[in-house]
RNA sequence: GGCGCCGUGGCGGAGCGGCUACGCAGCGGAUUGCAAAUCCGUGUACUCCGGUUCGAAUCCGGACGGCGCCUCCA
């Protein structure tokens, strides 16, 4: 079956035909780095790179741009509030968010520009839209005009008459002297009050604009047509919508297919940074990146993201996180042999390997469900299918369809080095490690003289004390409890 | 109010007209000195009302409900 995708532009899915024969360009826009990584900004890379992942086992070779936002009027908001200088607030945030990323094993993404080196390009782009007659200078800077647009608004489903009443464009309209024509306007440059940070530009000293980094990065990395723009729910409108006005108005079809991410939600519904309960720093941590990745591991977490499909909504609550950590353990049990290898198998190399008709299905129907708009969720449900047939097959076809659960895995992201150990378990005080050695001899001792009333005495007050012991065929082992 | 997405078993979550999704939890079994862990087995489902069809969770219409965006939120 030919891979296909759904775009938001059709809102139908088409099979996928590349701008150039074997070659797949994506843009994905990235963070704004003006604080901590919110469990958000990690959807986008992971789910897309799962995506860029399959278009190279499809063969494509893959361009994927993520850029960075690193000159935002909450980045000079929280430098005014803090007084460190903005470039050491928004180095501080892009090495978390790169940070994070190389720790979720996010490899695809070939290129990160950073707003802030293309601004000479912004403005003569600008300058460009000027001449075209598709922008104009109002009294704090240089403005998109809507009106001349063709079509705009068929990303969203919006109508350009239907946008007119809201408040606080039209505050803003008062406010800019020399006006801005209409409500759905947006600043493609603004004009620096004393202190901010600037750039030269023909119309004085200034900011770009929101929209038009990713215009103008995307031209200069993919060109004025390309393949993919991706990105989450919440940009479709306004953010993407002036992305492909800009690059209409520009010249170029702009991204020929829109994928859109659903969100972050937190027992059925999004916690907004007004919602009471953030107030408690416990609970506004369950949605901070570093934490969460730190809590849970990087293997759960992108686990839990893939789990489902991307353009459903992904639940963090604790529940979800633990119920998802409890199955992946399950595979990686199937894939503990294959887990710390540093090299993947190739698509053409797994269905080499020879399984058993069962199995050789799930195999297909893995593979199926990627090629159908990345469905990750089917997909790894074919890995339990297989997991499962494990336990009814004959020792000597085991490695075989172990070999296939983590080559089929790795193709999408899963089961990479360190996923095992992710989370921190039981002996980093070396100390505790010598006590609890000692323990575990003595009660070894009083089993082997078939003293169990002290065996479990043992067992009991240790469980007691926080620490689950298992008694297993070499001996005993010991963990903290969950 | 406008635009969009969605309503599946206790929970999470696939499904794109006929065929067991899957996972977690629960229950039963194997294993164990007893446990834990592990493995095996297993049930309950498609918000409601119409319609199309030989046949609908799946298509169409309506009702009700949830979520998101419309504020430079990923």
């Amino acid at each position: 079956m030919a891979l296909q995708l759904h775009s938001t532009l059709t809102r139908r899915k088409l099979p996928f035909a590349p701008l150039a024969d074997g070659k797949v360009g994506m843009y994905l826009c990235g963070p704004t780095v003006y604080s901590d990584c919110h469990i958000g900004h990690l959807m986008g890379p992971v789910l897309f790179d799962a995506v860029a992942r399959w278009f190279a086992v499809r063969g494509f070779q893959v361009r994927f741009v993520n850029n960075i936002t690193d000159i935002d009027d909450k980045i000079i908001d929280k430098a005014n509030a803090t007084g460190e200088p903005w470039q050491a607030i928004t180095e501080r945030y892009t090495n978390q968010y790169l940070e994070l990323l190389k720790k979720l094993h996010v490899t695809t993404i070939t290129d990160h520009p950073r707003c802030t080196e293309y601004v000479p390009q912004m403005v003569s782009y600008i300058e460009d839209l000027v001449a075209r007659g598709r922008a104009y200078v109002a009294g704090d800077g240089v403005y998109y005009d809507v009106s001349r647009q063709v079509g705009y608004g068929k990303l969203s489903g919006r109508r350009l008459d239907e946008m007119t009443a809201d408040a606080g464009k039209l505050d803003r309209m008062a406010g800019a002297a020399g006006g801005v024509r209409h409500p759905a306007d947006f600043a493609l440059w603004k004009l620096a009050k004393p202190g901010e940070p600037s750039w030269p530009s023909p119309w004085g000293d200034g900011r770009p604009g929101w929209h038009i980094e990713c215009s103008v990065m995307s031209l200069h990395t993919l060109g004025a047509t390309f393949d993919i723009h991706a990105g989450g729910e919440e940009l479709k409108f306004p953010h993407h919508e002036n992305e492909i006005a800009q690059g209409e108005a520009h010249g170029g079809d702009y991204a020929r297919h829109w994928m859109h991410n659903n969100l972050v939600q937190y027992q059925g519904a999004k916690v907004s940074k007004s919602d009471p309960r953030m107030s408690d720093p416990a609970f506004a941590l369950q949605f901070q990146a570093k934490a969460v990745v730190a809590a849970h591991g990087p293997a759960v977490v992108r686990f839990l993201l893939l789990n489902g499909h991307y353009r459903r909504p992904v639940d963090f609550s604790p529940e979800n996180i633990g119920a998802v950590a409890t199955a992946l353990g399950r595979l990686h049990r199937v894939v503990a042999a294959d887990l710390e290898k540093t090299s993947d198998l190739s698509l053409e190399a797994i269905l080499a390997i020879l399984l058993p008709d069962e199995a050789s299905r799930h195999r297909a129907d893995f593979v199926a469900a990627m090629d159908d708009d990345f469905n990750t969720g089917a997909a790894i449900a074919e890995l339990f299918g297989l997991a499962h047939l494990l336990g009814k097959l004959p020792a000597d076809q085991q490695p075989a369809v172990r070999t296939v659960v983590w080559g089929l895995g790795r193709l999408i992201g899963l089961f990479q080095p360190g996923d095992a150990a992710a989370v921190p378990a039981a002996a980093d005080d070396d100390r505790l490690a010598k006590v609890m050695s000692l323990v575990l001899e003595l009660r070894a001792s009083a089993r082997a003289n078939r003293d169990f009333a002290a065996s479990d005495r043992i067992r009991d007050r240790l469980k007691a004390a926080g620490i689950v012991v298992k008694d297993g065929k070499d001996g005993a082992t010991w963990e903290f409890a969950p």
